[in-house]
RNA sequence: GGAGAGGUGGCUGAGUGGUCGAAAGCGGCCGCCUGCUAAGCGGUUGUAGGAGUUUAAAUCCCUACCCCGGGUUCGAAUCCCGGCCUCUCCGCCA
C-alpha cells in the first residue's frame, strides 16, 4: 500500500511512478480529492468528541455537588448525535480511501525501465551458456515417462487436469532438491530454515497484498475462509505483522519450503506439457526484512542466491530484469531467473526476485527501531524463488540426460539421492 | 465437537460506570552517586491519526487505541451481544 502522505507531499512523483507502470495517473488527484474531504471530516468530528469529552466531568462534579447538570446532560445529548452522524461519513471517507489505495501497485524504482514483457533486458551471464548436444535431447515429458518419475496420466486421474504425481525416483528426485535447496540456503547463504502453514487467513492475505491482483489464482476453502499458499511469501510477510521489531533484529532472512497452488486461472492451456505449468508445484522461497537503505544490495545478494542453485547443479541460466509494467504488484524492482530447458527448447522461468520496499510492510504494520526508544520504521521486503521445482526439475533432466537415455546426477545432488550417480529405469 | 476459565502498556499484574492512557513491580532510557563486572537515589518511559507552528525537527494541542466488531449510556478497560485467540478438562484423531 503506497503512502497517503506520499501522495499527499508529492503527488507528481507519484503519479508519474504509476504512468511508468502503465497506469492512469488520475487516481491520485482522485485521492488528494477523497483525502482532503476526509481530513475535514474527521476533524470536525473529533472537535465534537473534544467538546463531549470535557463535557463528562462536568457532569459527574455537578451530580456530585448536587446541582443542576439538566442543561449539560441536554447538550452531551445533542452532540452525541451529532457524533453519530459524522461517524458514518468518516467511516465512508476511510472505506473509499482505502479501497482506492488498496488497488494501486508499488511504485518502481527509478533504476526500472519503463515498459512491458518486450522492454525486458537480458543479462546473460557468459559462463553459464547453454552447452551443445551431440544428439537430440529429448523433452523432460518423455524422460520422466520412459524412466518412470512422473505419472502425468494418473495425476489427472486422481485430481484432474494439472496436476501430477512424482513417482518412485521422482518423487525422491523432488525430496532430494528441496532438501538440498533449503541446505543450501541455511548453511551457505544464512537463512533461518521456516516451515509455516499452507493455508492462510484472508487477513494474512490482504496484508500481503495478494488478495487484490492474486485471488482469482488462489484456491480457496470457502467453509473456513482459507487460502491455499500460492507462494511463501504471503505466509512469511505475516510472521512479523503488526509487530515492531527490535534493535539487531534486522536483516531478518528466512527460507521456506511449500507446496504452491494456483489455478492458473489466466493461463490454460498455455505452456502446460509437462511440468511447465501445474497447479500444484513445490517451490523453495526466500524472504527478508531489510533496512531500507540496504534493500538493493539485498535485491542483488536473493538473485546471486537464486543462481546458486542453478550453478551447483551445472544449469544454464540467465536473469531478466523485468519492466515496470510487468512487475508484480507488490514490487518495486524485478529480476527473474531462467534457466534453459534443451529438450523443449525453452527458457523456463524458476525464479522471480523482488524488493518490495515499504510497500507491504505498510500494509502489515511492520515496523522496526533502529535503537531503543527510536521512532519505528518501515523495513522493505524482499523475496525470491531460491527456486521452484518443477521446472528445476524439467530443466535439470533435459540438460543432464545422456544419449543412452539416462540422466546423470550432478555431484552435489548426489548425497541426496543415496549416492546415486545416474538415473536409470 | 462438548464444558469451563481467560485475553489490560515491552513483561508481570491491579483496576466492575465519570477524576483511567490506565496503580504497582520488572525491564528500558536519562542523570546523580559509587572505583568495580553490582547496588542505591531521582526523573523518565506506548502507538497511530489529525490540527497548528516551523526552513525543518522537537515541544505543545486534539482524537483514537485496555483482543476485534457492534450495542447500552450524557459518559465504557469496566455493562450487554457477536467474533477471534489462549489455557484446562472431556471426546475424537494423524
Amino acid at each position: 500500500m503506497l503512502d497517503i502522505r506520499l501522495i499527499r507531499a508529492e503527488p507528481e512523483k507519484v503519479r508519474a511512478g504509476l504512468e511508468k507502470r502503465g497506469e492512469n495517473g488520475a487516481v491520485v488527484d482522485e485521492l488528494l480529492r477523497m483525502d482532503e474531504e476526509r481530513r475535514a471530516r474527521l476533524t470536525e468530528l473529533e472537535n465534537l468528541k473534544a467538546e463531549q469529552n470535557r463535557l463528562g466531568p462536568q457532569i459527574a462534579q455537578t451530580k456530585k455537588s448536587g446541582g443542576d447538570a439538566s442543561a449539560l446532560l441536554a447538550r452531551s445529548t445533542e452532540i452525541k448525535a451529532a457524533i453519530r452522524e459524522r461517524e458514518d461519513g468518516v467511516r465512508e471517507s476511510d472505506a473509499a480511501q482505502e479501497t482506492l489505495l488498496l488497488k494501486l501497485p508499488n511504485l518502481p524504482q527509478q533504476s526500472v525501465q519503463p515498459g512491458g514483457e518486450d522492454a525486458a533486458v537480458i543479462l546473460r551471464p557468459a559462463s553459464y551458456e547453454p552447452k551443445p548436444f551431440a544428439f537430440e535431447p529429448k523433452p523432460h515429458w518423455d524422460i520422466c515417462t520412459s524412466l518412470g518419475l512422473v505419472d502425468f496420466e494418473r495425476g489427472s486421474k486422481i485430481s484432474g487436469a494439472g496436476f501430477v504425481l512424482y513417482t518412485g525416483l521422482g518423487a525422491r528426485l523432488e525430496r532430494a532438491l528441496i532438501s538440498f535447496m533449503l541446505d543450501l540456503h541455511t548453511e551457505t547463504h544464512g537463512y533461518t530454515e521456516l516451515s509455516p502453514p499452507f493455508v492462510l487467513s484472508r487477513e494474512s492475505i490482504t496484508a500481503s497484498s495478494h488478495i487484490v491482483k492474486f485471488a482469482p489464482e488462489m484456491y480457496h476453502d470457502s467453509e473456513s475462509d482459507l487460502f491455499f499458499v500460492p507462494t511463501a511469501e504471503p505466509a512469511i510477510v505475516n510472521v512479523h505483522r503488526d509487530e515492531i521489531l527490535e534493535p539487531g533484529a534486522l536483516p531478518i532472512k528466512y527460507v521456506a519450503y511449500t507446496p504452491c497452488w494456483r489455478r492458473e486461472a489466466g493461463a490454460a492451456g498455455r505452456d502446460t506439457r509437462g511440468l511447465q505449468r501445474i497447479h500444484q508445484f513445490d517451490k523453495v522461497e526466500l524472504f527478508r526484512y531489510a533496512f531500507p537503505e540496504t534493500s538493493d544490495e539485498a535485491l542483488e545478494e536473493m538473485t546471486r542466491e537464486g543462481c546458486a542453485v542453478l550453478e551447483a547443479l551445472g544449469l544454464p541460466y540467465r536473469i531478466i530484469k523485468i519492466a515496470a509494467g510487468d512487475m508484480s504488484f507488490q514490487g518495486a524492482m524485478q529480476y527473474d531467473i531462467e534457466t534453459w530447458a534443451p529438450g523443449t527448447g525453452k527458457w523456463f522461468e524458476v525464479s522471480s526476485a523482488s524488493n518490495c520496499t515499504d510497500f507491504q510492510a505498510r500494509r502489515g504494520n511492520i515496523r522496526f527501531r533502529r535503537e531503543p526508544g527510536a521512532k519505528p520504521e518501515f523495513p522493505h521486503l524482499l523475496n525470491a524463488s531460491g527456486v521452484a521445482l518443477p521446472r528445476l526439475l524439467a530443466t535439470l533432466l533435459e540438460t543432464h540426460q545422456q544419449e543412452d537415455g539416462t540422466v546423470l546426477v550432478p555431484e552435489r545432488l548426489r548425497p541426496y539421492l543415496g549416492g546415486r550417480e545416474r538415473l536409470e529405469r
